[in-house]
RNA sequence: GGCCCUAUCGUCUAACGGUUUAGGACGCGGCCCUCUCAAGGCCGAAAUACGGGUUCGAUCCCCGUUAGGGCUACCA
């Protein structure tokens, strides 16, 4: 494909990584890797109000956690920085004065308050809203008398009057919109920062951004930014405006409405792949029925043809079972590294337990767990011994003839050496035969007196993991607390 | 309000005018398996928003309606 290939994932630092931000972040990535292109990371902050300290950072760590890795950005030069926005402030100014005098641009005086009464005005006469062009035709005389006289003054693009604009977007096709629903949008803010506008057309062009791709938020504006690109005498960027991430009432996904930070999945306990995965197909699919997918599979697979035009809502349910078939995939080695890092934030933190039985653990309840949060959550008996029973299966499983059941039953297991899953079979099932009972009348008894709950591993399975004399000694301790 | 975008099962989506009784996945229901809970296997309910065109033929193309969303800042 083309060698040229330069994208760019732009977010502003005002918080956390958003979920949508991921996936934004990702097609990029995805788009750059395949084609063999550069995934470049460029930080937006040119609003000091919404500047959040340490967000940078989060955002790159979290990125990185993704395993999205950028080429070029902050702490990775590549030879088109600084890939941060507040660090480029005369590189704004340059241009936008270039504007000025090429005649595209012009200085505004105009103050907020007269911004908001014509606002109001057109609002009272239900007209939409938007500059009136007040300054737009000053006299070089009088901007420079207002600019010698300290006023503060913003700098505004000039749209032409009348027309309309069209263009291609790789993901909508033909996009037209007329001049004349464009406001003369200001690019540079009375603080000297740029706004968006002008910030993101400097930028694309001289980091040789050749796809730009980014959520539909920006479609509207995306005409300001081609006048813009035309002023300057630039090349135009291919554009490819993303579907929105929708909440499950299909409003743009946002906070309120549940977890939109990539670092709440992150601490639920989701894992990587499965998020990335999931995210990757909020819009986009393969074109067959395959649905797991690794990062590098995708980066071989994906394509800008293939993502959809519509909206898609964040549906965790099916994230669960993606993070459950990651979790049934995973190298037992991996599962165990995961379960010591899990445990030792757990009340269990202090106690010590051996590889070979962790191991058993992991077998015994891998297929019923989707976090590893449910190894120490549902399977807490294996750390620790039941201090009490679960009422509920007492009431329908405990017998008045269980206690004496169970010690036979208690005595039949002392009898055995090392006992494997097949004697421990063998012997509850000789003791119901001469007890004359069920099988099952023993099993759900001892299942309780055991693991203090009523569901779980195999019962036999169980039995093997904590050992003989474990067992038989959670036996009497369920004999005495249950008499 | 104005402008723009979108519209297939509850959700994510496949179908790029005919091979479709519209396919898959999650979720949901049932059955099997079974010592429980899962897993697994099998089966099932579930959608082309509506109305006009174009065409021999529309989920697919065009127009309109409706609905939803986005944008409408000296925020991104």
């Amino acid at each position: 494909m083309s060698p040229n290939i330069r994208v760019r994932f732009a977010p502003s630092p005002t918080g956390y990584l958003h979920v949508g931000g991921l996936r934004t972040a990702l097609y990029n990535y995805l788009f750059a890797k395949h084609n063999g292109g550069k995934f470049v990371l460029r930080i937006e902050d040119t609003d000091q109000a919404r500047r959040v300290e340490g967000a940078v950072e989060n955002l790159i760590s979290t990125l990185d956690w993704a395993g999205v890795r950028f080429d070029e950005g902050p702490g990775r030069e590549g030879g088109y920085g600084p890939y941060v926005q507040s660090q480029r402030l005369d590189i704004y100014r340059q241009h936008a004065d270039d504007l000025i005098k090429k005649g595209f641009a012009y200085r505004c005086f105009c103050t907020p308050e007269r911004l908001e009464e014509v606002r109001a005005r057109q609002n009272a006469a239900k007209l939409s809203t938007s500059y009136d062009r007040h300054c737009r035709n000053l006299t070089a005389e009088e901007v420079e008398r207002r600019l010698s006289a300290g006023e503060r003054n913003v700098i505004r693009m000039k749209v032409p009057l009348e027309g309309e604009l069209t263009f291609n977007d790789l993901i909508r096709g033909t996009v037209t919109i007329a001049f004349e629903v464009l406001d003369d949008q200001v690019i540079i803010k009375s603080d000297g920062f740029p706004t968006y506008h002008l910030a993101v057309v400097v930028d694309d062009h001289l980091m040789a951004i050749s796809h730009v791709i980014r959520g539909e938020e920006w479609l509207p504006s995306t005409p300001k930014h081609i006048l813009l690109y035309k002023f300057f005498g630039w090349e135009l960027p291919k554009f490819a405006h993303l579907p929105l991430l929708l909440n499950p009432d299909k409003s743009k996904l946002s906070k309120r409405q549940g977890d939109v930070a990539v670092e709440d999945y992150r601490a639920k306990g989701y894992f990587k792949e499965a998020i990335v995965n999931f995210v990757a197909f909020l819009g986009w699919n393969p074109g067959d029925e395959r649905e797991i997918f690794s990062l590098e599979e995708l980066v071989k697979e994906f394509s800008l043809e293939r993502v959809g035009k519509s909206g898609a809502v964040f549906n965790v349910e099916k994230l669960n079972w993606l993070n459950f078939e990651y979790l049934k995939r995973m190298p037992e080695g991996d599962v165990l590294t995961q379960l010591k890092a899990e445990l030792a934030r757990s009340p269990h933190a202090e106690k010590s337990f051996d590889d070979v039985y962790l191991l058993s653990v992991i077998r015994a309840l891998r297929e019923r767990s989707t976090f590893m949060r449910d190894f120490v959550e549902k399977g807490e008996y294996f750390f620790q011994r039941p201090d009490q029973y679960d009422p509920e299966v007492l009431k329908k499983r405990w017998k008045p003839e269980s206690a004496g059941q169970l010690k036979s039953l208690s005595a039949a297991f002392e009898r055995l050496q090392n006992p494997r899953k097949e004697e421990f079979e063998a012997a509850l099932h000789q003791t119901a035969e001469s007890l004359k009972v069920k099988n099952s009348d023993l099993i759900h008894p001892l299942r309780l007196a055991v693991t203090g709950v009523g569901s779980g591993p195999g019962l036999y399975d169980i039995l093997v993991v904590l050992g003989r004399d474990e067992v038989v000694h959670r036996i009497n301790l369920a004999l005495e607390k249950l008499q």
